[in-house]
DNA sequence: TGAATGACAGACAGTGTGTCTGTCTATAAT
DNA sequence: ATTATAGACAGACACACTGTCTGTCATTCA
């Protein structure tokens, strides 16, 4: 699974995927073309194809028309990501993009107090281990 | 100052120029490479002249040997990073990306502590408006 | 049988990237 | 003064990547 050698373009094909359980190469397309034509077709089976080399990508060839499935979540690929930056800004520490994150400016009132909420219910500061209040993460 | 379109290689520069004031070219090479060859250097002149296109070096050319300085703190560099991660896959949201990480597996229990007293810092519950400690980024 | 659709292989142009060559100039050494 | 060295600079280069496109074949359906 190559997450680091994502391109834009198959990045693209993958967020559509992540919207819907599976799709097939011309739902794809109609998303990501006003006007679907064959060379677009193409275009779309050449980046399915390498998203399927690359491991990111199952493929379904029972129908005529294969059917799509990533194997990757945004949040994995996400993950992939800032590791990524981590690794090559700061050793591989994820704190200082934590860090640097908060202190932007782009953090609106409820979102600071989500955050301060999910802190305190990963790591509680007592030991009242309550179970941690399932919040979703914003990326589904 | 075009953050976006800096490269690998232009961000290895960079990041020698990071850990000191200023630094001239045969500097930078030798940090670079083990041993610094006349090809060497118009490389790393090569990438010190498309840095200072894109804005992100200043160039002294008082002495014979030019001194290069980062316009672009590393900091910078890494919010422009996480920015572009979020306007991509979070619609701008940076909240995301902090849950994202704080959900990692790569985070020491110092470190939690230390988020936790940062945002404690940033944010105060309570009314008490103390000054925030000067907590290192962790990124200097 | 023919038309439409899709998979697939391959080619393609454009771009970006790091490297290298060659030329010129300024400084230092002999 | 002459030479050697070091640096700046312009330009070319190979290489790889990327998205697009063409052409061919197989399958399905009217």
């Amino acid at each position: 699974m190559k997450l680091d050698q994502i391109t834009d373009g198959e990045l693209s094909i993958l967020q559509v995927l992540w919207q819907r359980p599976e799709a097939a190469t011309r739902e794809i397309a109609e998303v990501l073309y006003d006007e679907v034509t064959d060379p677009k077709m193409a275009s779309v089976q050449k980046l399915l194809e390498r998203l399927e080399a690359k491991g990111c990508v199952q493929r379904d060839r029972s129908a005529r028309a294969h059917r799509f499935r990533p194997l990757v979540s945004q949040e994995q690929f996400l993950r992939s990501r800032l590791q990524a930056l981590a690794d090559r800004l700061c050793d591989g520490a994820l704190a200082p993009l934590v860090t640097t994150l908060l202190r932007s400016k782009g953090l609106s009132r409820s979102e600071r107090e989500q955050l301060r909420k999910l802190i305190g219910d990963l790591w509680p500061p007592k030991e009242t281990t309550s179970a941690p209040s399932p919040s979703g993460t914003g990326l589904g």
